[in-house]
DNA sequence: AGGAATCGTCTGTGAAGCACCAACTATTTA
DNA sequence: TAAATAGTTGGTGCTTCACAGACGATTCCT
């Protein structure tokens, strides 16, 4: 018990995640607002993307932010018709919000948008590399995910 | 011009990077806090440990900071001997703003104590994983390919 | 039916991060 | 000598964000 594996790590990415979060997100600020949005918009889009259909709680925990700041962000997405609240029929308390096409579309587009941001901030990774980096990024983001989702959903078949 | 690949390039890291790294963060601000440091703080502590013997300028350049704002940051550190400001003997102007024996071990310290923060956050992922994630991470954000692991490590079995 | 808990919404408050501007010193360069 | 550069200091204002309080609608418990 007192002698851990020691993984071989003390590499902790968090700095790193937060020093390339910083840098990209600075360069997508410029590349969205043409298309009137703002990083933490891509950031909602893209979580709803990948795990639609979801009440504004549960999304609240995904994004670890308080749900009084979700309505605010859900809003400006409404606004634009990129998601949609319907009233979940099983809990009427519950508003479910999903993707709208345009907003897939619209999310599409700002990732075209992004590509020369991302080649500045990733520049000294292959394509190939940039592959493997989404794919994990992609899978830790969705990973914690599961468990949320699995609770809300077990009557749900929607998942 | 006419014809790109295309195939995979929909896939944009940025929303990931700022999804994650926002968790990391907030995880790591009440771990941090009992070392004096704010996740900032570990950010510039990793680049310095990664690129050190730089002017701030160059810092502010690499943070993508304001230099103005990269005084005070540097002030905490200094404050409680973890970088060292030492004027370049070529150019008495600058400053070059490298890691103490001290800021090292602190660093070495935070990256220990974040190990529950980034199991929680990056839960999804194995050890193997999480190291390509990190291997890649780093290569990203030095910008140039540096030989892995200069075997800083090894040595210094406390994690 | 009645009461408590939950979901979403709205409002406001306050703290923190950060960019930006202006002025100043010390030093280098043309 | 004049201009440019590195760092510092102080101030201003914007934006994000957590948090708290109150409210209507709905569900759950008994």
């Amino acid at each position: 018990m007192s002698a851990q594996p020691l993984d071989s790590s003390e590499h902790r990415s968090g700095a790193l995640l937060d020093h390339l979060a910083r840098r990209m997100r600075l360069r997508s600020e410029s590349v969205l607002a043409p298309l009137g949005l703002r990083p933490r918009h891509l950031v909602a889009l893209t979580v709803l993307r990948a795990g639609g259909g979801t009440g504004q709680q549960a999304l609240a925990t995904i994004l670890e932010m308080d749900s009084t700041n979700i309505v605010g962000l859900l809003n400006d997405l409404e606004a634009e018709q990129l998601i949609e609240r319907r009233r979940s029929p099983e809990d009427r308390r519950r508003h479910v919000v999903e993707l709208t096409e345009d907003g897939a579309k619209r999310l599409s587009e700002a990732e075209c948008a992004l590509a020369s941001a991302e080649n500045e901030v990733l520049g000294a990774l292959t394509p190939t590399e940039r592959e493997t980096l989404y794919e994990l990024l992609s899978r830790a983001s969705t990973g914690t995910t599961v468990n949320c989702t699995e609770a809300i959903c077990v009557a749900d078949d929607t998942c």
